[in-house]
DNA sequence: CCAAAAGTGTTGGTAGTACACCCATGA
DNA sequence: TCATGGGTGTACTACCAACACTTTTGG
């Protein structure tokens, strides 16, 4: 009945990565072909025909950044009529999060170039690309109470104090350190290991910890609710 | 670079919709149309050029059944390859609610038949259909805990116990009446209103009550903790 | 010895949970 | 008078929030 319908599918991607040193961070792609050719973007694409959504990320991830991923959700669907000014296009997009070992950028084809920008200091973005990592904070920021969250954004071994300012940077607001760190081991999910930090600067040196994936995934799965 | 991109767009809608003597139904159309003729199936169809998602949802839903919605929020999209048999098709799924008033149904266009049918009792359905249903009971059971929910889903005024009902039905655990009673009370979005319930049936008549509208869209906003 | 970060316990308030009896109505 | 559903209060417990001093290291 209806003509034949004209509308593109691609999927974007917001990516998490984090360090105690810039706190969270997210990873842009300058763009090379207009519209907004040289403006910072997500990286995404359009979705090809016999690849599944999930498998269309990572690969346009990989092609424009290098980056691997250690996990990946569905965020929400953008599609306003004009959200892209060539034609209509859907974008599924979907968050990640990174670990600082699989930092390490090789821009590609489509993109210019491949940044890591402070969540507090992002440039001007293309489309409503702006509008996405809005919506991606927001969802971090809602998950971090009801599940677990940090296996996916730290190493494999971390000072405790890394993991309160990881949930003081999402949280956007200061942290108990005793109330936290009592709340989090009650749960068992964090266990520590018998080594000792490497010094940064001055300070006593903390206990390296690390996460039990077993019960961290129980939680995962579960949905604790957190209340910090 | 690619070949053209040959993927359609669509919308589904889970238009949950509540009663106290049959408890949570879905709306389902009968598809006229191969494939899956004859099949029950989610109302939707392909999203034209120039609306938005969620005025594809809208339409679809008062084409194929006559429904008008209180509430509507996208769910997520499932783009599966093989999905669809014909071609592939990515649909963004929504999820709504109606009041009883709202029930009325008229068939249409590309709905041979459009019926509600109790939670518990979905026939076959068509597609991943199943899949999507399955997703929502899961977003409305996990939003009742953070949101409060029941003025999209009952009428004006409506006795304590089909709100307790409601609850008790989402979640699929009993309540404990006193202590759900003075939970929703205290936050104040609930109020009570001078008229009776009128009787059906036996047992002492209660008092009606009614959402305050105000209140319970602050605390939607705001997203309090409900955990009954 | 000073600065910086890590480690650690106690107390009070609040909110959740468990639980049982009486009341109003229609049949 | 019986069956059905509506209405209500208390006591216990568990969790959250607030809060400060000591220890280890480097400079």
């Amino acid at each position: 009945m209806p003509a034949i319908q004209n509308i593109k599918v691609s999927v974007d991607a917001v990516v998490f990565g984090y360090q105690s040193a810039t706190g969270l961070s997210i990873l842009l792609i300058k763009r090379n072909v207009p519209p907004f050719k040289d403006s910072w973007a997500l990286p995404g694409g359009l979705v090809k025909d016999d690849e599944s959504l999930e498998d269309a990320v990572a690969r346009e991830l990989l092609e424009e950044t290098g980056v691997s991923i250690n996990y990946l959700e569905q965020l929400y669907s953008f599609g306003k009529p004009d959200r892209d000014p060539r034609n209509r296009v859907v974008s599924i997009a979907y968050y990640g999060l990174v670990r600082p070992d699989n930092f390490s950028l090789q821009a590609n084809t489509d993109a210019k170039d491949a940044a890591w920008f402070a969540i507090k200091e992002l440039p001007e973005l293309a489309f409503d690309h702006a509008l996405i990592i809005q919506q991606a904070v927001k969802r971090l920021k809602a998950k971090i109470t009801y599940e677990p969250i940090g296996f996916e954004l730290l190493g494999e071994k971390f000072a405790f104090s890394a993991l309160e300012k990881l949930y003081a940077t999402v949280l956007d607001r200061p942290i108990d350190r005793r109330n936290f760190k009592k709340k989090i081991m009650q749960y068992g999910f964090v266990e520590e290991t018998n080594e000792k930090q490497a010094l940064e600067g001055a300070g006593r040196p903390g206990n390296l910890y690390q996460f039990n994936e077993q019960k961290y995934f129980e939680y995962k799965q579960n949905g604790i609710n957190f209340e910090l």
